[in-house]
DNA sequence: AATACAATCAACCGCGTAAGA
DNA sequence: GTCTTACGCGGTTGATTGTAT
């Protein structure tokens, strides 16, 4: 009893697509817009599974998609992003106008990925962070949709937000990103989700990130980050807010 | 020119999660 | 509260293209 396909096999096209199966999949979403991906091949009469249409359109026939090759500055942003998210590359395509997670998880495989080498912590740091939180919360491998827990604060007008906080370039992605989530008219607004609580643990390892945010005071911590706190009190906290949009290239 | 190997990238797969019944 | 369905994600595969021998 394994799991149940994700639609039937039987008499679906597989493989690469042909140019009259993209025309369909763009003309049907161009008239009918986005999402019920699973209706769209009874629909439009194409013989592909709903994955297999999601997938075509997300990463090849969307209008905004950018291409050519990844310029240096995205590169570094890359690795930069990398480092911080770790393989969460639909958070990373998020912050990479025109660019798919598919794309940027390719590039990376085959190109960054032997470039850079994963930094490696010393003992001594993940001693540090071990003795520094303790807090429930669970890491995650995986994003996730975030549509509850959602905490929305006022960006720093003066700071510039871009990528990690959103540049506003009308990447359709980003409000759909898990960790910024906008909603409604809060257009102007961000959004962060307790998935920020994991890469918070990881630059807590940081002795720069205590220098960057001096939480010391506030709760009740040395100047290395030595006490107890809930991460979650952290992340939320009015200096957490006032400091990210000065210091986030620190961390990027 | 032919073959082998490497690199690239589109597509597939299975899992975790949210939403609705 | 439980079950089912659909979506979105990261990992993996395999076809294609490029390069070396």
């Amino acid at each position: 009893m394994g799991r149940r396909p994700c639609c039937e096999k039987e008499g679906l096209n597989r493989g690469a697509w042909t140019p009259l199966e993209d025309e369909i999949l763009s003309n049907y979403i161009l008239a009918h817009g986005e999402g019920r991906w699973r209706s769209i091949p009874r629909e439009s009469g194409l013989k592909r599974c709903g994955k297999s249409c999601r997938l075509r359109w997300l990463n090849y026939l969307r209008p905004d998609i950018k291409r050519g090759n990844i310029t240096p500055e995205e590169e570094d942003l890359i690795i930069r992003l990398h480092n911080l998210l770790g393989n969460r590359w639909s958070l990373i395509a998020g912050r990479l106008p025109g660019r798919t997670d598919n794309e940027i998880k390719n590039y990376w495989n085959t190109t960054l990925g032997k470039k850079v080498k994963e930094p490696k912590r010393s003992g001594k740091m993940k001693a540090a962070v071990k003795a520094t939180v303790h807090s429930d919360v669970v890491i995650r491998t995986k994003a996730m949709r975030c549509t509850q827990q959602v905490v929305l604060v006022d960006p720093h007008p003066e700071a510039a937000c871009a990528p990690m906080l959103g540049s506003g370039t009308g990447n359709g992605r980003e409000e759909g990103s898990p960790s910024m989530a906008s909603k409604g008219d809060d257009s102007g607004k961000l959004g962060l989700d307790s998935s920020m609580s994991e890469l918070l643990l990881k630059d807590m390892s940081d002795p720069e990130f205590w220098k960057i945010y001096p939480f010391s005071s506030e709760f009740n911590l040395d100047g290395n980050g030595h006490g107890s706190l809930n991460i979650d009190d952290l992340l939320y906290s009015e200096e957490m807010m006032k400091n990210w949009g000065n210091h986030q290239d620190d961390f990027l």
